[in-house]
DNA sequence: TTTAGTACCTTGTATAACAAGATACTGTGT
DNA sequence: ACACAGTATCTTGTTATACAAGGTACTAAA
């Protein structure tokens, strides 16, 4: 998987992520890798940068699995950031895929 | 448009540019610029990385409208990378939307 | 008690796009 | 002759972000 590929568009991911329901950290680390090699070492990162943009609110919730969680909720201003991100990654893979000639 | 996205697509997209013939750096900037905005900064040390890692050679060709062009010409190596890229980029942007939810 | 799974985190490194410049040639207008 | 726009090359320093490789700590099963 070619890691400049995933610059800036895992933001994105992740703000999709918590559109339908606010999630834990691993839980997105985990709901990506499904389609997307991913690392934690990304993620926790991101969602810090997330949280000091004002995109994300959290709070702890214990677990009897393990370690207690810190769930991101998606704040107004992270709907917005999804939104624009979401024209922008629109666009961006139109137009990438007709200067490759698949006038997708 | 963000420039985040951006990252690792365009040697891709000037491995496709070249591989239609060979072309110089300005006039690959001017290309990719019909669609994607893109600043010459960007492209000449891309050009460099390419020659660097033997995908593309070079030579002069004089012009008698401005400097000598220098052109760049899509080595057999180059031709694998480009192959590479794409089925790389193919599954990456699949992924993505069916990670946003467009099932396509 | 040791291991696997869960769950959080940080540090340092690599990559690549960009802004803002520099250089230099050609042709047009004044 | 001079200025300017267009063509064409390049470099330097900055910024953003993904990743590897670690660390910490809790629970449950072997």
């Amino acid at each position: 998987m070619n890691s400049q590929f995933k610059k800036g568009i895992l933001e994105l991911l992740v703000l999709n992520i918590l559109k339908g329901n606010d999630c834990y950290g691993y839980e997105i680390v985990n709901k990506i890798s499904e389609s997307i090699s991913i690392s934690e070492g990304t993620i926790y990162p991101l969602m810090r940068r997330l949280k000091g943009d004002g995109y994300v609110t959290t709070y702890l919730s214990e677990s009897n699995e393990g370690p207690p969680r810190k769930y991101y909720h998606l704040a107004e201003s992270g709907i917005e950031e999804h939104n624009k991100l979401k024209k922008e990654w629109d666009t961006f893979f139109v137009q990438v895929n007709i200067l490759l000639g698949e006038e997708s």
